[in-house]
DNA sequence: GTCTATAAACCGATAGAC
DNA sequence: GTCTATCGGTTTATAGAC
């Protein structure tokens, strides 16, 4: 590490400036809601002047997409961890508890990608997007996937009742304000787990 | 009917307008959302000059209001008919009916009150509104109120169940656009509803 | 009461200096 | 690559004619 490097690596800042972007986008964005969010905000969220941002993103539907991909990003190292452990249905209590760790974010906000999509299904007039539904759909496929190795009926429909149930209670945790709506639903799925054969 | 009359009744057209004006409002700010919705778009879905709404509501906050009130009244209508049936397992049969019969609107558009609590929930900074969580707060007592009456334990807990499970199955409808989550998911609740005893 | 015209503010995006 | 200044379009809200 010399002097000289300090000057001579701004190779380095562009990507730790998109990087620092990218992750501001995700918490601004899940915070205010994607209308109510300016390129502004996002700049000042992530230290970096306003006008700069358009030299990473060239308009505020890429930063969207950034923000979908971190949480998309953020989904898989959960999963993958979970992935470790040996019993499917250790691994599905394991998300139960870390959506439950979660709760007092929840209960503000409510889960990014569930209110990400609520907004972007609003966004789409003809040619909709979709993008947020894989990340949606993406989930869904791993909970089946722990069902099916539990041996289970239905495996898919019991994926969707699983991931309903946690967008159900986000959104009832967030409209009145409550994160013990998180932990008590929370604790039903998880005996409901049990309660599957 | 005379001529006249057409034109010296104009004391019944600013309660029209008014009203006309409230149920676009519903409309439009559940299928376009509230920060992409603009004065002028629900002026015209009520067939009213776009300066004239201020006569009538004087900011647009005022107009979400009144959405939600429209939103209140159509609950209220529906609560009040499944009333008249005798047994509440049936009331509670009958909501989810309604419910399902929604289920083109909600995989294309979401809850209507969910979508909005959603939005809501990322306009109050400080001063929080809270008035859709008022809303879904007297759904969730008259569900409670039914499990009640069926004499189950925890009827609260269970309102609360079972109100995240529409929620949860509108989310998930409308973000992979397939209404068809709505009728399983439908009956799968009808079904949990005859498993308590 | 009804409607038009427009003020005032805001925001996304761009041009161009450095 | 970085940043500033600003354009152009849109939207809320108001002033005031009818």
């Amino acid at each position: 590490m010399t002097d000289s490097m300090d000057s001579r690596r701004p190779r380095a800042k562009a990507a730790d400036k998109r990087q620092r972007l990218m992750a501001a986008a995700a918490r601004v964005l899940h915070e205010q809601g994607v209308e109510r969010t300016t390129i502004a905000d996002i700049a000042q969220a992530a230290d970096v002047p306003a006008g700069n941002v358009y030299y990473y993103f060239k308009t505020k539907g890429e930063l969207v997409e950034a923000a979908l991909s971190e949480h998309t990003r953020h989904l898989e190292a959960l999963t993958g961890r979970l992935d470790q452990l040996a019993d499917p249905r250790e691994r599905l209590k394991g998300l139960v508890d870390a959506w439950v760790g979660q709760r007092d974010t929840a209960a503000r906000y409510g889960c990014p990608t569930g209110t990400l999509a609520v907004e972007l299904d609003k966004r789409a007039e003809g040619g909709l997007d979709l993008s947020v539904g894989q990340v949606i759909r993406r989930l869904l496929d791993w909970v089946e996937q722990q069902f099916r190795e539990m041996g289970v009926d239905d495996p898919g429909g019991l994926s969707l009742t699983f991931v309903g149930a946690y967008q159900g209670m986000s959104l009832l945790s967030s409209a009145l304000r409550d994160p013990e709506i998180m932990t008590r639903e929370g604790a039903r799925l998880v005996h409901w787990l049990d309660t599957l054969t």
